[in-house]
DNA sequence: GTGTCAAGAATGAACGCTCGTTTTACAATG
DNA sequence: CATTGTAAAACGAGCGTTCATTCTTGACAC
């Protein structure tokens, strides 16, 4: 069989674990739900998945690095844009992502699960230690920039940036609301002023 | 029987039940661990909690409450004091909340439960609202105060700084930091710079 | 005080069911 | 012929919940 084929199976697997885990969360789908939405039999998905929490693991893995890799693109303009830009970018980028089908409604169950899971829990952290540099970077350029005033330190609005963005989707999955461009407007207030 | 047993026998339970989700979650908690966790028998429990999901939502309900009362008294402080300094009391607040026993980690739990829970949907994000208006309230006096420039939106940069809150939460919640202290300087960079 | 007794509180064995997983026998594919 | 997939049954374990039973409580008669 060819490997696109064996790629291909795990993919419809994951993909149908994902449509399960986003209904009902990890632990309300049961084995018998994942593999009638993929629809296959009970041999075929333990083939690729020796247990559940495998399929568990991989998607969480799968679905939070594709996350971190649309982040780190956005990272890595060049010439990198100002601050408040980038961010009303990564609004623009979350926005859909926290709708029915997207990936920061997956990010939930991940977060919750990732309190018991330590192996779960470690590559979530690292993830986000990821995201950290990054974001730090891009307020290290923007003092250097005169976007921030000079003795600010860039770890510090860093991190605080950071927070923003998961606080952002958490709002809009929860409420439905902000409307993006409230959020992109509140953000440049707080960015796009002149350095004090 | 006195009443406040019944209300201690149903507290009891609520505690028991908290270290249990706490640490495994609620679906993967079974009956059986808050029980032996409640040191009570079956019956007991079931006398207070007709159902496991209303020992969940009675939960669930009183943790998201406790929090949003701690956050309604920082916003009704009178006089009211400088934004940056709310927001950094509200970080001070915060920070013992993500430890190993703090109530933000139980609310992970909660928010996941809620994409699948309708009833604790509607729940949280009526908690979510309340704050919302609080601290649109807090930007707006800001503004009105001269922290922010007079053309700026209070709705704007209201959900701007509550997506903040819950952002620093997680980060602490799944890596462990940022430090208080690094937080809040960062804080201070964005907020406490004279209007443009 | 002391004894009585119904109502309330608490017990824990048991029930029906679903879970994740394994096994079996067999067909199709490359 | 080895790999991949199917269909169905079965496994033990553990689940949430029920209920007949036992214990406890406190008001009241004496």
């Amino acid at each position: 069989m060819s490997e696109a084929h064996l790629a291909a199976r795990r993919q419809q697997i994951l993909d149908a674990a994902r449509a399960c885990f986003l209904r009902n969360g990890f632990h309300q789908t049961s084995m018998q739900d994942v593999i009638r939405e993929a629809r296959l039999s009970v041999g075929a998905v333990y083939r690729y998945f020796p247990s559940k929490n495998d399929l568990i693991t991989a998607l969480a893995e799968q679905v939070v690095g594709e996350v971190v890799a649309v982040f780190t693109a956005l990272g890595a303009q060049d010439p990198p844009p100002p601050l408040a830009e980038v961010m009303q970018r990564a609004v623009d980028v979350i926005t859909p992502e926290t709708g029915p089908d997207g990936r920061f409604r997956l990010a939930l169950h991940v977060w919750s699960e990732s309190l018991r899971d330590p192996a779960l829990a470690e590559f979530v952290a690292g993830i986000y230690g990821r995201l950290r540099t990054i974001v730090i970077a891009l307020a290290r350029r923007a003092r250097d920039h005169g976007e921030l005033p000079p003795d600010s330190d860039p770890e510090a609005v860093g991190v605080v940036l950071l927070g923003m963005m998961p606080g952002y989707a958490l709002q809009r999955i929860l409420t439905g609301g902000p409307e993006p461009d409230v959020f992109k407007a509140g953000l440049r207030t707080l960015l796009a002023r002149p350095a004090g």
